[in-house]
DNA sequence: TGCAAATACTTTGCATGCAAATTAAAATGT
DNA sequence: ACATTTTAATTTGCATGCAAAGTATTTGCA
């Protein structure tokens, strides 16, 4: 038996697991200039598209875990980047919104997302966006996937 | 300003951080199974392919952080999968060596990447092989690439 | 009305990932 | 030989990611 399926090169998992490291890396080199971690610039992101948001929703645009939430959140409220403000019509909700301080940090963070970009020199647009697709099917596959796994395909 | 590029959905990292992530905590619920982290388990395949070797040469082989890898191995000893050799030739050095149960653990083990693989019902091998090369790109680009940045290409 | 079940979060405990500092030993240069 | 530099690992401190348990609240219903 030579167990090629065992073998790390032939393992896609452990791509993704160096892939994600890397890009972390390199995101955490450019985001200590702002005082941010990765996780929380995601926060941060998802806040400058919609802010004043439930946790949940926080959640859902993020895909942070819930319970590592809560301790960011209350790191980024002692930063003053934003303040968590329980809704009144239920309580078990907390709505989370910028501080002016959050709000004027998307200027510097603009720049971000094409400082990484410079980097990828052996990948162009359409093999970035074809990356994003395929990476898309792997979480749906792997997610949403609570379903039969009826092998159709393979 | 619209700062599309700061747009999650648009974002080529967030989808590895998902994707990342999505595969770690697939891998976690089988390999709870055997008891074994999914750190742990990349140890074990690189050991599985090529045994005795020093730390150095597993964290090449594994892309694991050192200092992370130091206690990985500190509780794989504890779990008598390995045991850790002070190399005679050079001091400095460690050989990692597995034990008879360590070895034995790649029967079980070696179900596994079948197991990931079926619930891949979006993707077919062609476009596995395909993420995988793009997403050896992306590794190269960030972690190679203490060169410089000419922008060749873009 | 009143209570079990579902929600929305928070808390705990464990296992990393990583930068920075430290320790021990081998390689280099003079 | 001997101080300096380089290597190979370990130690520390901080920030997650996640499963499991716990805490309010709100819903759903008998």
């Amino acid at each position: 038996m030579s167990f090629e399926q065992l073998q790390l090169k032939n393992q896609l998992c452990h791509r993704l697991y160096m892939a994600s490291n890397s890009i972390a890396r390199t995101y955490r080199t450019l985001l200590t200039e702002i005082n941010l971690t990765y996780p929380q610039y995601v926060v941060m992101m998802a806040l400058w598209e919609e802010d004043k948001i439930t946790i949940a929703m926080l959640i859902e645009k993020t895909a942070i875990d819930g319970s590592a939430l809560t301790q960011i959140l209350k790191k980024m409220t002692d930063k003053t980047l934003l303040v968590v403000i329980k809704d009144k019509a239920d309580k078990r909700k907390r709505l989370i919104q910028l501080t002016t301080h959050g709000h004027s940090l998307k200027h510097q963070a603009a720049e971000i997302p094409n400082q990484i970009q410079c980097k990828f020199n052996s990948i162009d647009s359409t093999q970035a966006q074809q990356l994003m697709h395929l990476l898309d099917l792997v979480v749906h596959d792997l997610n949403d996937d609570e379903v039969d796994t009826l092998q159709y395909g393979e």
